[in-house]
RNA sequence: GGCGGCGUAGCCAAGUGGCUAAGGCGGGGGACUGCAAAUCCCUUAUUCCCCGGUUCGAAUCCGGGCGCCGCCUCCA
């Protein structure tokens, strides 16, 4: 199965050919920590934590790596705001985002290197690039890139740098010698973090260190560089310039860029205030409806995200899980020998599923065509289940079908798409989320629904349907649903 | 203004030259149920923003228009 995908470089839908398979050296640009993560930072999160999975399922090894910047003017804001040192606040936020991530599954990078623990392979960088004459320091003790001397400047984003320079703003007091170059050494003001350097105390420019990260770590060329559309211009431009100024190779093979999330149709912004962070999500529902959102749109399609559409992805990891747990109550039946003439069909249709979920997915990373493939198998065990139930019975043959069915969703949606997996380990402190994970136990007792349960039960068998309607009833304006089924009535937390 | 992308049912979203236009949510009808819920079955776009063109044939290719979004400044 040949992989393909779309080439921010190329514009163009690539067959995926890694340098030295089955090795796979994959980069992306992670974030500045300097606030909660949101929604934005989960989808590209979610976005690349599945395709490494997917690569991994094609038997590459991944080498992936994943960087977080903290040194940056955002953080330094914020550290003057709370008076605070900026390592503080870069430790609290890294701290923050490990519990997010972790909470909805994303799996560490094999290095997950901070600015501040490389400045001496920055400075070493940013003076390579001033000796082969890419760049130059000014008397006031900033270093920038100069982007006429990189004659393919422009190349991913396809701008022109006569374009560029057209738009450029100047800010008054900068010492650039042309408006587009970048800064690769910072002078540091009073106050602000500060590193030795030739050029004097200051800090790293933002562009450098993904670069000097993805050198040391993976090497001068790696196979595919990901991260939001939003970086195209001018961070990534401005890393392949680097790059490509010191080692006259190509810097990333194939660019992947994840598309953006706006909330209502709007950008979401600080300004704003529509800002949804991850918490905020999944104190509110499971963290696989998150990921079921993500995935059911295509990655580069930009997702406008209203709560509406949690609920919608919600029915459908309701509908996945159901599907799962069904196959315990389905052991439980008598079962029967049914002479079929061949093998259960239901084994075609799985087959058929895994395809099409893996032709989707080798097709530009179609997650969406992908899941959509499985809901299918689901629709067709459901009907195979409810038969069951009505005759209260199984053929041996149809309950081996459909355990070999549900492992084909649990392994498929486990493995690549992160879904199924047993949250409570990850997240042990977390007791909003708890909550609603462990249904009404921190709201209700326990013993105490399904006393009424029995008590209600009693009152069905008896045909006091008025008695039995208002436990239900009550019940349900607590926000516990009760459900009558083959097995005995059920209940959960709303 | 420049660059990139998008416009498919009430909503989300596949399909990118040719079988009856995937899948999900919502709606309607039915089955099941004491009634519900859940689930299943049927149904819900004669048509893909508009106008031309290419073609035996287009949602799909080409030209033009309209509308929306992103980037061009820090941003996943």
């Amino acid at each position: 199965m040949t992989l393909k995908l779309f080439n921010t470089l190329s514009g163009k839908l690539e067959e995926f050919v890694p340098l030295n398979p089955p090795e796979v050296k994959i980069y992306t640009c992670g974030v500045t920590v300097y606030d909660e993560s949101h929604v934005g930072h989960g989808r590209s999160l979610i976005v690349f934590d599945v395709f490494r999975r997917f690569l991994e399922h094609l038997g590459y090894q991944v080498r992936f790596v994943r960087n977080f910047t903290d040194v940056d003017d955002k953080i330094i804001t914020r550290a003057k705001e709370e008076c605070k040192d900026f390592m503080e606040i870069a430790d609290r936020y890294i701290a923050r985002y490990y519990e997010d991530t972790q909470f909805i599954g994303i799996r560490p990078a094999n290095v997950e290197p901070r600015v501040t623990d490389h400045i001496p392979e920055i400075i070493e960088l940013i003076q390579k690039l001033i000796e082969k004459g890419f760049a130059y320091a000014t008397p006031e003790g900033n270093v920038y890139f100069s982007v006429e001397k990189f004659k393919d400047y422009g190349k991913l984003s396809k701008r022109s740098v006569d374009e560029l320079i057209a738009g450029a703003r100047v800010e008054p007091g900068e010492d650039k010698k042309n408006p587009l170059d970048f800064a690769l050494w910072k002078r540091s003001k009073a106050g602000e973090p500060a590193w030795d350097s030739p050029w004097g105390k200051g800090r790293p420019g933002w562009h450098t260190e993904c670069v000097c990260f993805v050198f040391k770590h993976l090497g001068e060329t790696i196979d595919i560089h990901g991260g939001g559309l939003d970086l195209i211009f001018p961070h990534h431009e401005n890393e392949i310039a680097q790059a490509e100024a010191l080692t006259e190779k190509p810097f990333a093979r194939y660019w992947m860029h994840n598309g953006l999330v706006i909330v209502n149709g709007q950008k979401m912004s600080k300004s704003l205030g529509n800002f949804v962070t991850l918490k905020e999500i999944y104190t509110k529902y499971h963290p696989d409806v998150l990921r079921i959102l993500v995935l059911s749109v295509h990655y580069r399609s930009p997702l406008d995200f209203f709560w509406e559409k949690m609920e919608n992805a919600k029915k459908v990891y309701e509908r996945i899980r159901q599907a799962v747990e069904d196959y315990e109550k389905l052991k439980e039946l008598k079962t029967y020998e049914e002479n079929l003439g061949g093998v259960h069909p239901l084994y075609e249709f799985v087959k058929e599923t895994e395809e099409g979920f893996f032709k989707a997915l080798s097709e530009d990373f179609k997650t969406q065509e992908a899941l959509a493939s499985y809901m299918n198998l689901i629709s067709e065990m459901n009907k195979l289940r409810n038969k069951a139930f009505k005759d209260k019975k199984i053929s041996s043959q149809a309950l081996e079908a459909y355990g070999y069915a549900i492992n084909s969703v649990k392994n498929t949606l486990r493995n690549i798409f992160g879904l199924l997996e047993d949250v409570l380990p990850r997240c042990p402190v977390k007791e909003v989320v708890k909550k609603e994970l462990e249904p009404a136990s921190a709201v209700v007792d326990k013993e105490l629904i399904n006393l009424l349960v029995e008590v209600r039960q009693m009152a069905r068998e008896k045909k006091l349907f008025d008695i039995a309607d208002k436990i239900r009833a009550r019940l349900k304006e607590k926000g516990i649903i009760l459900e009558d089924t083959p097995f005995g009535t059920k209940w959960k937390r709303v």
